[in-house]
DNA sequence: ATAGCGCCCTGGTGGC
DNA sequence: TGCCACCAGGGCGCTA
């Protein structure tokens, strides 16, 4: 399931295969699997075509795809793509037959291909011109929104643009990070996993990190939110980031169905302490992890480094 | 505003 | 062996 690490992970390996190059034609096979413009795959194809792929960014789980008139050119498309849960975005080589679930394929001037795949079809892809995404580009991409030609005050995101896309809260590696999530979790009563979860928070925890990050802070998933104080908010935002860097270093975490972008799998499943680890023994005190739904979540923790609120 | 829940979608799995 | 209910879950839309 592609979180923070995950679509960092894709970032990483498409950079080199993508940029510089140019898009030479488009396919899509699966219409659903375009969220903007909604229903008009042929709009993709025009908004694409000829255009050059400059360095990807990321922002929470969303990936950017910004593409330019010439190499080195100020932004004028962007491809903004997120997973889901299914997804994969890889350069593939071309002239092969595209694989199962293969909904959307970039045919590039080197004789590859940039292919979007999802079993699942929750993966959407969405099309921007580059000033439509202001202030977002610019934190994804670090292109100054100036050069991206966004208004004074960032812009405001098209109405038909995805709604978490425009209420995405800070990085979890950023400064602003600490005071966000201890405001966050002062002010609500839900249980502390769901206030993780929730993007407009911190940008890209999931599931499985989520988890990761409890475990290793010593806190139970579900906590409500408003009992955790002031340190064990820094203890959480410390545990999160260790675990999401781990990651990062790591690959990402490949559980089911997760590849990056050239096709290999992660190594993180390897490190994880708690998540998909019910009934075995809890690394730090051999005690069987624990599972239960919270937050409508499979929550995985262990009952004794985790005790219950 | 917030919390909770059902829905989407398909393949893998576990039970019988 | 075969069948099928069930599970995985991010985001979103709906309800209370």
């Amino acid at each position: 399931m592609p979180e923070l690490p995950e679509v960092e992970t894709v970032r990483r390996t498409l950079a080199p295969r993508l940029a510089g190059r140019r898009v030479q034609a488009v396919a899509v096979a699966a219409a659903d699997a375009v969220g903007r413009p909604a229903g008009d795959p042929e709009a993709l194809a025009r908004g694409l075509r000829g255009l050059v792929f400059l360095p990807p960014g990321r922002r929470g789980k969303y990936l950017f795809l910004p593409l330019a008139e010439g190499a080195g050119g100020p932004p004028r498309r962007v491809l903004v793509v997120h997973l889901r849960m299914t997804g994969r975005l890889q350069v593939c080589p071309g002239g092969q037959p595209p694989e199962p679930h293969t909904h959307v394929r970039l045919a590039l001037d080197d004789g590859r291909e940039l292919r979007f795949r999802d079993v699942r079809r929750f993966g959407r892809l969405y099309l921007f011109r580059a000033h439509e995404l202001g202030r977002l580009l610019a934190e994804a991409c670090g292109i100054p929104a100036a050069a991206a030609g966004a208004g004074e005050d960032g812009g405001r995101l098209p109405a038909d643009a995805p709604p978490g896309l425009r209420q995405l809260g800070p990085e979890p590696f950023a400064p602003e990070a600490e005071e966000a999530l201890a405001a966050a979790l002062a002010r609500r009563r839900a249980p502390v996993k769901a206030v993780l979860l929730d993007q407009r928070v911190l940008a890209g925890v999931g599931n499985i990190y989520a988890d990761e990050a409890l475990h290793r802070a010593g806190i139970h998933p579900a906590t409500p939110a408003a009992a955790l104080g002031r340190s064990q908010a820094r203890d959480l935002l410390a545990a999160l980031r260790q675990v999401l860097a781990e990651a990062v270093a790591a690959g990402g975490t490949s559980v089911r169905d997760y590849v990056d972008g050239q096709g290999r799998p992660g190594a993180m499943q390897e490190r994880l302490r708690v998540y998909g680890r019910a009934g075995r023994p809890c690394p730090a005190c051999g005690t069987p992890v624990a599972k239960a739904t919270v937050a409508g979540r499979g929550s995985h923790f262990c009952p004794r480094c985790q005790p219950p609120p």
